[in-house]
DNA sequence: ACCTGAACACCGTTCAAGT
DNA sequence: ACCTGAACACCGTTCAAGT
């Protein structure tokens, strides 16, 4: 068989079929040759349609986190409660994904599509430029632990650690209930933070009269 | 050549050979014969010594995180800067190196030492037993959040991601102070978790009245 | 333009053979 | 017991050859 009349390859069918995959063997057990073994096609073939093996990991990534992240929130809401309910429904859908979470440790990350809402939310909403980005950072950093803490308990029985470390105990707390509650502290800091530096701004004379500000 | 009258390797220096190599080229770059090469030695005969490459990962991991991590703490203080201070620590010590990172992603962490101690701190302070679980693992996952977050911003420039995404803006905030008014912010919220679950407690009778209880 | 089979340069790992 | 070279079964990727 050579050049059919149609192509036998579809993009976005290649990148279904590789999220599945992904979400069944983790991403080091996708193999480019199961991969179009599947899709019932030769693996020399899919190098017509992407560049690389990364490039189709890319794609699935983003379908599962960018297409497939939709939270309605309400925008009366304050700010806090905005940032919370993204947050939330983004740590649910990375908890639908976890063998994806390897992926945000390597390449750049921003992937939901909520980063340039929050950013102008937080703007509105009169945070000094300058800490925007530091705060977001942190709540960021903090979605991304949380999901991979999330994703070991999953698999807690399928590595059977050593003796050392007790199997984990029922939290006897909710998850979700669990990740609010972080989250909200992490906002309340940052609230505080923004304050101290309103503070801080009017009396940057000396280094000494900062830490009486801050103390 | 074949056995000599002491041994070719060392499981030592093999981890250290290995921690050195991961530090410069990651963990995927690290391949068994280019570490055995580095050793004067056959990739095979580290199989002598070693079950897998896990096992000699898993080695450079313990040697950086594990004996690489000491950090003297005043056990006068509270325990609220004890764990600062440890935490602090563990983070500038991931910072060091960023490469082993992806590791916590996929093993079991609880790898830094001061796992138990925190445990005991907090239980010898009256932290609830069932909180105590929950709370360390928000403040964990975000030790590795940031640290993943640090990390990328090193490599930043390789990567060279999307026009979308806007080169890093200088966070204007030092990293360690950025890092610490996020974890002041969790452990605030943990306390303040206790004292709402003390109250939820004497008047667990129905779910209305807890509701109004936390407002 | 699109697909194929074969090949290339790598892996981690195994194993009979050497002393 | 310890080390070796060769081999095995995999990779991702390239490429001439087919239509």
């Amino acid at each position: 068989m050579a050049r059919p009349t149609s192509p036998l390859i579809d993009r976005r069918r290649v990148i279904e079929t590789a999220l599945r995959m992904i979400d069944r063997n983790g991403i080091d057990g996708l193999s480019l040759r199961d991969l179009a073994g599947e899709l019932g096609v030769n693996a020399a073939s899919l190098y017509h349609h992407f560049a690389d093996k990364d490039e189709i990991i890319d794609g699935a990534a983003r379908l599962a986190l960018i297409e497939g992240f939709q939270t309605t929130i309400d925008r009366d809401q304050p700010w806090q409660e905005q940032l919370v309910q993204l947050s939330l429904g983004a740590y649910e859908k990375l908890r639908e994904h976890p063998n994806l979470i390897p992926l945000l440790t390597l390449r750049a990350d921003r992937r939901f599509s909520s980063h340039h809402y929050v950013m102008r939310l937080l703007r509105a909403n009169g945070f000094p430029e300058e800490l925007i980005v530091a705060m977001m950072e942190t709540t960021g950093a903090y979605l991304i632990g949380m999901a991979i803490r999330s994703a070991h308990e999953e698999r807690a029985v399928a590595y059977e650690d050593e003796t050392l470390v007790p199997p984990i105990e029922a939290s006897a707390i909710d998850p979700l209930e669990q990740f609010e509650i972080g989250l909200r502290g992490l906002i309340v800091a940052w609230e505080q933070a923004v304050a101290d530096r309103g503070v801080r701004g009017r009396r940057r004379a000396t280094r000494t009269s900062q830490r009486a500000a801050t103390a």
